[in-house]
RNA sequence: GCCCGUGUGGUGGAAUGGUAGACACGAACGACUCAAAAUCGUUUGCUUAACGGCAUGCCAGUUCGAGUCUGGCCACGGGUACCA
């Protein structure tokens, strides 16, 4: 409202100048009608059922956490799926580019606590936000389709979804950890664990054992594997992310005879990727929640106490695997299966309950783990495996493991075998005195989504002493949450709440009680784009429509969720095609990942966190806070966040600059999949471009011929030429995501046209006319700005016209400069039309007077010559 | 800790194993202007008087030729199963 008024004031006090403004692009007059325009032509409507005229194509970005407003990683990611979106509507695709909102989880509980709003308001207040200022940015996206996963019509049918999960024999109860807040009474998230203590109260963090439901994706993990190979649109690296997380790995199991039965175990069973080293055992390590560390603490307080502690440490594996090796020696031994010598048992915090059998056995001269824990313990290290070309006699282990292959020895029977033949050899004799077999292990771990929270999708279930969980009926569904809670107490509302957890068992009518449990929020978003092909309707998908759209062509997001949400999202969606609902086994075609939005953050001299809008810059590079004038500390490449006050707020660059520009300056400072920089001078400089676009076109279309005028033979050759190279370069750029690219080669047209200057018309149109189609995906208003100022009897949208095509017989070169080397080195250049022969360029480059000089008389013993490219002589 | 990436001028980056620094931002200077904004032009990796030399995180290697391939380091980022 302030600002509303300085502005009047400063318009009427300045008037206007004499002369007539150059031609100016009203961005913010522009944009708003050509959304207008799009919508009213239906531009970006799918069918429910492609009707197979045209190849269908899915595009689809990850959606939104609402978490308030966009933020420029949502610019970002936006940005790029509508470029796609736009391009292969051009390349004569019928598209479908879909959005909603991922709308349940913690913020908006924290929300509720902290401010005392419903998680329900706020979550749809910012959708309604957020939708606006998206819609803002001119995104060819089918609004019909939209739906929030907090909508019980979406969260309903992924209950009826669990139910035939639970049916088909893939969802299970099982005990699991969970970190607990003993102060606030409540389960914490890994993120809320601050070094072993809640974030909130700071007590020290305890595990709890819960019962929970688990969603069986380890019984797809070999199919999980395999089908990585088949996603030949994915990231490498993503793909390798994922196989290593589901960590398929061949080893054996081995059973330890206990030397004294504790507590009625006579056994404990260890899983080990290197049987062939069983003869450097030097102790048994077991997981502090092993049955055998329980029985141990039960008689030695000193044991618990240690327990007690690496509980302390939460449930994280990064913290716990960062955390200081330790461990504890319980007095009770095993027994070797092969020698019979008996070890000691210890206990130590970094063995896992959750790999293999919680228990291993330690090798310290095979792997470096074991050998810091030994060293640290006084422990025996036997060396088993002996380097190639290494003295048995005087090997020995220093500080670091040997890890590789090598020759077996002080090994028995393994002596003198391999590491392939050894591990084949060891599991052969264990199987043979039934001390244990070869298995398959796989570090992939079933897949827990019970949280002890309102804001999630209720589990439905109903839990009856007699009966046990017992589904939700079907006419009962959804099982909405109920609206009056309570965050005022600690722990989950569900279950504080008086009355909504009573009802009667659907089996014997008995009383009995909700679960009040809801899913993690990965369930909710391991299947939504799937209900996006049918998102009103009265089952969870219809096979019709999801078979016709799926699997998406291009899904794009951010690097951070390369393994479990897309894992979790393979896994659903074979969950659903084993249950008829749909049939691709792969919810993604084609996968690209973003990188991340940063900008500078400051910092005052007394360490408070300034934004952007409170500094100046310096001359030297620097900043002051502006209010004080002091300098600051420039932190560059920080992620943006509340905390730092670093945050760019993409509406007010949309309200300054227009969102063709906001759009653009994305687009063109780095590769997409890059992290990127948030800079104001970029920004602007982004801004400037689109004016000139603007002002070039203007400025030239009073002198060009009327559209369609095809330019003489031999006219304009050179413009032509730029014009189909131009084509040619921003397609090849667009097809491989190379973004920033394709704007370098828009602004080298750019430069082209003006360069030519107006004498040949109508090359000068075909090259206006092709660049408004080239801008069409990346700044869609100028673009449908600059046609229109192009065509103005026409009432052709951009976004409905096909894709230029390039003339290669224009875009063809008639000579080509080549590098000349001498050993290697540039020496000259030499330009030679296309298709001179070797020999010729042989003499050129050699009478070439600084290759003269560079020879230096010495006889030329190879000429190496890459046609169009380079020749080299060596000496 | 473990898994996966990234590293090129003042800045963002470009470069099928073949002229490193395209394109842009910034900066400096100039034109236009009473002045400013806007716009246009020139210069801009380091070094050298010049020829040339040195330069793609560091150290090795393969090759006629390495930013690109291989090995070993360093730094930074993502994930690490209850943040989304």
């Amino acid at each position: 409202m302030n600002d509303a008024v300085t502005a009047n004031r400063s318009e009427n006090t300045r008037p206007e100048p004499a002369r007539p403004e150059p031609a100016r692009y009203d961005f913010a007059q522009a944009e708003p009608r050509w959304q207008s325009a799009w919508n009213t032509q239906g531009c970006f409507r799918a069918p429910d059922v492609p009707d197979g005229s045209k190849p269908k194509y899915y595009v689809l970005e990850m959606f939104p956490y609402p978490s308030g407003k966009i933020h420029m990683g949502h610019v970002r990611n936006y940005t790029l799926g509508d470029v796609v979106a736009r391009y292969k509507r051009a390349r004569g695709h019928q598209v479908m580019h879909p959005m909603g909102w991922d709308a349940f989880g913690l913020p908006a509980e924290n929300a509720a606590r902290e401010r005392g709003v419903h998680p329900a308001k706020w979550t749809y207040q910012n959708i309604a936000t957020m939708r606006a200022e998206l819609q803002r940015m001119g995104l060819s996206l089918e609004w019909e389709r939209e739906f929030a996963t907090c909508d019980p019509s979406y969260y309903g049918q992924q209950q009826k979804l669990f139910l035939e999960f639970m049916k088909a024999g893939l969802a299970e109860r099982k005990e699991s950890w969970v970190n607990w807040d003993p102060v606030d009474n409540t389960v914490l998230a890994n993120e809320q664990v601050i070094d072993g203590r809640g974030w909130r109260s700071g007590a020290l963090v305890e595990k709890k054992k819960l019962s929970q439901w688990f969603l069986s994706i380890t019984k797809f993990a070999p199919e999980l594997l395999a089908g990585l190979d088949t996603l030949d649109r994915w990231p490498e690296r993503v793909r390798l992310m994922q196989a290593n997380w589901i960590g398929r790995s061949e080893g054996a199991r081995v059973r330890f005879d206990l030397e004294t039965p504790v507590d009625g175990l006579t056994q404990v069973e260890v899983f080990t990727t290197r049987p062939d080293t069983l003869f450097g055992m030097s102790f048994l390590a077991v997981a502090a929640e092993h049955p055998l560390a329980a029985a141990a603490a039960a008689r030695n307080p000193r044991i618990a106490e240690f327990i007690t502690e690496v509980r302390s440490l939460g449930t994280s594996e990064a913290a716990i695997e960062q955390a200081e090796k330790r461990g504890i020696d319980t007095g009770i031994r095993v027994k070797h299966p092969f020698n019979g010598q008996t070890y000691p048992v210890w206990i130590a915090n970094f063995v896992l309950m959750e790999y293999g059998t919680g228990a291993i056995f330690g090798c310290p001269s095979g792997d470096q783990r074991d050998l810091d824990f030994a060293r640290k313990y006084d422990l025996p290290v036997p060396p088993v495996v002996l380097p190639p070309g290494a003295d048995p006699a005087s090997f020995a282990i220093g500080d670091t493991a040997f890890t590789d292959d090598g020759t077996l020895f002080n090994s028995d029977f393994l002596d003198g075998k391999g590491t392939a033949d050894g591990k084949r050899a060891a599991i052969d004799a264990l199987e043979a005195q039934g001390a244990g077999q070869g298995v398959v292990n796989w570090r992939l771990r079933d897949w827990g989504v019970s949280r002890q929270r309102y804001w999630g999708c209720p589990i439905p279930v109903i839990h009856c002493d007699d009966c046990g969980a017992v589904p939700v009926p079907q006419d009962q569904l959804p099982v909405v949450l109920p609206e009056d809670v309570d965050f005022s107490k600690p722990g989950n509302p569900l279950d504080n709440h008086p009355t909504w957890k009573h009802v009667a068992c659907p089996g014997c009518g008995k009383p009995a009680r909700r679960e009040t449990d809801t899913f993690d929020t990965f369930v909710d978003s391991s299947w939504y784009f799937a209900r996006f092909t049918s998102p009103k309707a009265e089952t969870p998908v219809v096979p019709a429509a999801a078979n016709a759209w799926l699997p998406v062509d291009q899904y794009i997001g951010g690097i951070e969720h390369a393994i479990l949400h897309l894992l979790y999202s393979r896994f659903f969606t074979r969950g659903l095609a084993s249950m008829g609902h749909l049939k691709t086994p792969e919810p993604f075609a084609g996968l690209f990942t973003q990188g991340m939005v940063q900008h500078a953050s400051y910092k005052s001299q007394d360490g408070r966190w300034l934004a952007p809008d409170e500094v100046e810059p310096t001359a030297d590079g620097g900043a002051v806070e502006t209010a004080t004038g002091l300098s600051v500390t420039i932190s560059r490449n920080d992620k943006m966040s509340k905390s730092k006050r670093n945050t760019i707020d993409p509406g007010s660059i949309i309200d300054r600059y227009g969102a063709d520009t906001a759009r653009w300056f994305i687009l063109s400072d780095n590769p997409p999949d890059r992290d990127m920089e948030w800079t104001e001078a970029g920004a602007s400089g982004a801004a400037r471009f689109s004016q000139r676009l603007y002002r070039t076109t203007a400025g030239a279309v009073g002198s060009l011929p009327v559209p369609g005028t095809m330019p003489a033979e031999g006219v304009g050759r050179d413009l032509r030429r730029v014009t189909h190279r131009t084509i040619a370069a921003v397609t090849e750029a667009l097809e491989t995501f190379a973004f920033n690219v394709a704007v370098a080669r828009i602004h080298e047209f750019a430069n082209a046209i003006e360069a030519a200057g107006a004498e040949d018309g109508a090359a000068r149109r075909e090259a206006l006319e092709t660049m408004a189609r080239l801008v069409g995906p990346m700044m869609p208003h100028l673009a449908e700005e600059m046609w229109s100022l192009l065509r103005p009897d026409e009432k052709t949208l951009v976004a409905q016209l096909a894709w230029p095509e390039s003339d290669a017989s224009l875009a063809a070169a008639d000579s080509v400069t080549l590098a000349v080397q001498v050993l290697g080195k540039l020496r000259s250049t030499l330009a030679v039309p296309i298709g001179t022969d070797e020999a010729t360029v042989f003499a050129l480059a050699e009478a070439d007077e600084n290759v003269q000089r560079a020879i230096a008389g010495r006889p030329i013993r190879k000429r190496i010559h890459v046609p169009g490219r380079i020749v080299n002589f060596v000496v």
